[in-house]
DNA sequence: GTGAAAGCGCTAACAG
DNA sequence: CTGTTAGCGCTTTCAC
């Protein structure tokens, strides 16, 4: 029911009080007589008042914005936990901005730049391996930060997630009591990738059990480097017994591989995934995999920002273990 | 190497020059002196100056900040379509600001709300089925607005989808092709997908060959849904010889289930999923599919909006039909 | 419980 | 090419 651009002013002029009041009664409608409210809220309503946040942050310097950093949206493990992390900041009355670095840490030294000049209330972050600049540049400006998908021993503010050397090492145990003795990893070339071989080979080693043979493919993961990946690590070591995957899309692919090259699996070759993808328990043979619960991993994300941002309670614990599971299925 | 907050002016005074030139020099380079251009950047370098974005959004009533509002991350197919969309809207100078809905249309208008309130410079909207008040609110607002995923023939402003009708009646023409005359149809009760079922059941219809056996489940889909759906389907029909799922993943489920059954698919059954996941091509047997390119669909719409948001061009087309094919494998 | 004044930090006009 | 003058629309003190 309006025209143009209705303002604070507007309504204050329409409910007969001061701007000051309109602006309490939407902030804080208990600090305003029940009456004066009404008057005020009939006012809104009536004259469709939108308010014009980016006026309230300048003056309040709280945005509502909560900023976040993945590589992609194109794996489905990073949307899902984007997917928790915006429902729970959604309830808690804050917008998700959202950048995508491509893998490429430049890339997010920019966005985070950007997202500072926002002045966004928080921040999350993918990981724990940042450009020097990040870290300072955040601590400098107080923003609360969390670092996901990986822990570390002196996250920037607070990190969520699990530990990805144990991860390997979980799957290196697992493959070894399976009897396996020459051994295969399949990865994406990045941070936390590299990291779950090194669990992988050092739990190896250990074990007395040799070297790993390596194949690295550039992120973003398909099916078809999967495939190819595997037909590599084959051709230098035919003898092959165990290969552990990066994520779920690649071993898929390895999956297939194997299938057309009419290998048996887990007979031939046990193979393993990561993050457990709703298709990994739906493939032939059902997937053995490290199950990550990426939508919780959002969800605990959001929580903990809220409730810093909230600022009633005494800060809290600054490292958050989300941990993992092994899906043990019928591939390894 | 600053301290808490440098200003503008403070770079301004660093480099001897006024506010005005700063901002010139970090808005439009080229008109400014190369020499007083270096000096400022020298001193914006030095100081680590990061400009308030939200002030200089209220005074230009320019956010470089573009919405985007989807029912969910978490299908790969809003995701890629964001994916796309961020990545061409980033190159372009603006940021995404993402709502989800859960596919509830009140949601949906609060979030618009909310983003006009934020003077999102533009809005992508998931659909072209919304609440009365934000056609209505967006042309007020004079927002360029693109509803994705989807085709009508009178947009809020443009639109850039495929006929989700049209994909229904390829289904069914495919699957008449191939002999079945018993059809069902497994899908999320959601609005795309009742566009797919109504599309699939005329075709159908038109070729005399009787009614559709429908089994809706509530988004979001999972595998298990698939397979729970096609169980019901067979109880009541179980002469049924091709279904359609309004998903890859209800397909994944279907296939899962006749597998379990001892149904040979597409033998006894032919089952065609919708989007082309990249496990479609995957799983066993291959999947026949819709295959639509999510992140096409997101760039597209980026690129529409970037060129809007240039506004040298001519305005363009309103309706922007991507299309989308059928990907024939082997279980259909 | 409500109001008046004083900015938040930047960009849009217009001059020169 | 550079500077001056005014705001953008809200929230924050601090009074009353």
């Amino acid at each position: 029911m309006n025209a143009t651009k209705v303002l604070m002013s507007d309504v204050a002029r329409a409910a007969g009080v001061a701007r000051v009041t309109v602006s309490r009664v939407l902030s804080d409608p208990d600090s305003v007589a029940p009456a004066t409210r009404a008057a005020v809220q009939e006012a809104v309503a009536r004259l469709g008042y939108v308010p014009n946040l980016n006026a309230g942050t300048l003056a309040s310097s709280r945005s509502r914005i909560v900023g976040a950093i993945v590589p992609t949206l194109s794996n489905a493990w990073f949307a899902d936990t984007m997917d928790g992390l915006s429902q729970v900041l959604g309830t808690a009355g804050y917008q998700l901005l959202l950048g995508q670095t491509g893998y490429d840490v430049d890339a997010e030294e920019k966005l985070v730049d950007a997202f500072i000049g926002r002045r966004v209330d928080a921040l999350v972050l993918t990981g724990t391996s940042h450009n020097a600049g990040i870290r300072s540049k955040l601590q400098k400006a107080g923003i609360p930060t969390v670092e996901c998908w990986d822990l570390c021993d002196d996250p920037i503010d607070m990190v969520v997630g699990f530990s990805n050397e144990a991860t390997g090492e979980a799957v290196a145990a697992h493959l070894l009591a399976r009897g396996c003795r020459r051994f295969g990893f399949l990865g994406a070339d990045e941070d936390r990738a590299r990291k779950r071989l090194q669990g992988y080979r050092s739990a190896i080693a250990r074990a007395g059990a040799g070297d790993v043979m390596v194949q690295a493919t550039a992120p973003p993961s398909s099916i078809d480097d999967g495939a190819a990946g595997l037909s590599r690590l084959l051709a230098s070591a035919p003898d092959l017994q165990g290969v552990f995957c990066s994520n779920d899309t690649l071993a898929l692919g390895a999956l297939l591989e194997c299938r057309r090259r009419g290998l048996a699996v887990p007979r031939d070759l046990s193979v393993v995934g990561f993050s457990d993808l709703p298709v990994a328990a739906a493939c032939v043979p059902p997937l053995t995999t490290v199950r990550i619960d990426s939508r919780a991993l959002g969800e605990r994300t959001g929580e903990l920002l809220a409730q810093r941002l909230r600022r009633d309670p005494p800060a809290g614990a600054r490292i958050h273990d989300v941990g993992f599971s092994l899906a043990i299925r019928d591939s390894a």
